[in-house]
DNA sequence: GTCTATATCCAGATAGAC
DNA sequence: GTCTATCTGGATATAGAC
């Protein structure tokens, strides 16, 4: 199982052998491109143990959405915790997602890059799952406390993690050259320009 | 064929209603959730002729992203000469973007609500088309221009359309209600002071 | 639980009449 | 050029041995 915060397990499970080699293929061929004895073939299994445990291929795509996206909302708990105030809790996480972009590229790929109401049938649309829904929330809050201008909070999430998530494509795609963490100080520090009470100034 | 600038032709040819009907369906089902089958049906068409004009299911996608990109390319002339500056232009086209995602929903989704790589072989990818390059060069021009402030061109292209192609897609999955239009305003505020050369303001 | 071999289905593509 | 009928390949899914 592909590990976003934990080391991965020596000798590693059928099932977690199973998920690894379902996402990096989803991600490097698209879900569609990618058959059931393709998976079966890379992971070094049977197909049979892959009806076992998943019940064929869009159960392994459901299972790694579920799990990625609670890794995401752990990590969410992790800078929660590390700092204080909207403006650096969502630097601290934009940073760490610009880093796992880079090490952890088939992950971050499957959860930002890829359109799973396309294969997941009745799946939650991204934006509607426990961590969006979670940052949208508390930027929301952030909003009311004073803590950034008054305007639409659909407007603010958008500019923070929509900017965000939209050079995590970019450099996904191979429109960037250079690792996010280049990009990142500065993408910041023009989003808060338009977004922070008072005036534009910047605080670390 | 479906046109965003132009009238449609009334006795629709049929090689129009082949497009039209794949475009339907490919935005609303998703492409590989479309056979050809399901388009020749609903155009009311052989598929013989659907094999004649287009050579196949990929040949429909593959002629409505050209066909799309043509026009998009043709959008930003009209909108470059009713305008001037980069700012009044950025705006101009914007705002017509969120018309359009609200009078032609379909047209709108396929060029910036899929993944064109998945189903369109050696595509190029959206951010390299011409369309795309040229909003690009002319974002990198206005900064060494000084018209905006010097931050890295590919910063501020995400800021600036990578915002407004977000909020698309956001409308276009159903997580905003209202109308984009509603949040123009604000949003091309926020983007411009945090991008102006000069201290914020709002000049229209 | 894991495997191989096999069945079933359906999409893409073609052939050939009109 | 347009149509219907048909072929073929490949994918999902299952059956049954081990």
């Amino acid at each position: 199982m592909p590990y976003l915060l934990k080391p991965v397990p020596d000798p590693e499970p059928l099932d977690c052998r199973i998920l690894t080699a379902g996402l990096e293929l989803f991600v490097d061929r698209g879900y569609h491109k990618v058959s059931v004895h393709d998976i079966q073939k890379r992971a070094g299994v049977s197909i049979g143990s892959i009806y076992n445990h998943f019940g064929g291929k869009e159960g392994i795509a459901r299972s790694l959405y579920d799990h990625l996206l609670l890794e995401l909302d752990e990590l969410i708990d992790i800078v929660w915790q590390e700092s204080q105030g909207i403006r650096a809790r969502c630097d601290n996480l934009i940073r760490r997602l610009f880093e796992f972009t880079e090490t952890h590229r088939h992950m971050i790929a499957f959860v930002f890059n890829a359109k799973h109401t396309e294969f997941l049938s009745e799946s939650v649309p991204l934006n509607r799952t426990a961590p969006f829904t979670r940052l949208a929330a508390e930027i929301a809050e952030a909003i009311e406390r004073g803590e950034l201008r008054a305007v639409s909070p659909v407007i603010a999430q958008t500019l923070i993690f929509g900017s965000c998530v939209r050079l995590i494509n970019l450099r996904l795609d191979g429109a960037i050259d250079q690792p996010l963490l280049a990009y990142c100080d500065e993408l910041l520090e023009i989003v808060w320009r338009g977004l922070d009470e008072g005036q534009a100034s910047s605080p670390a």
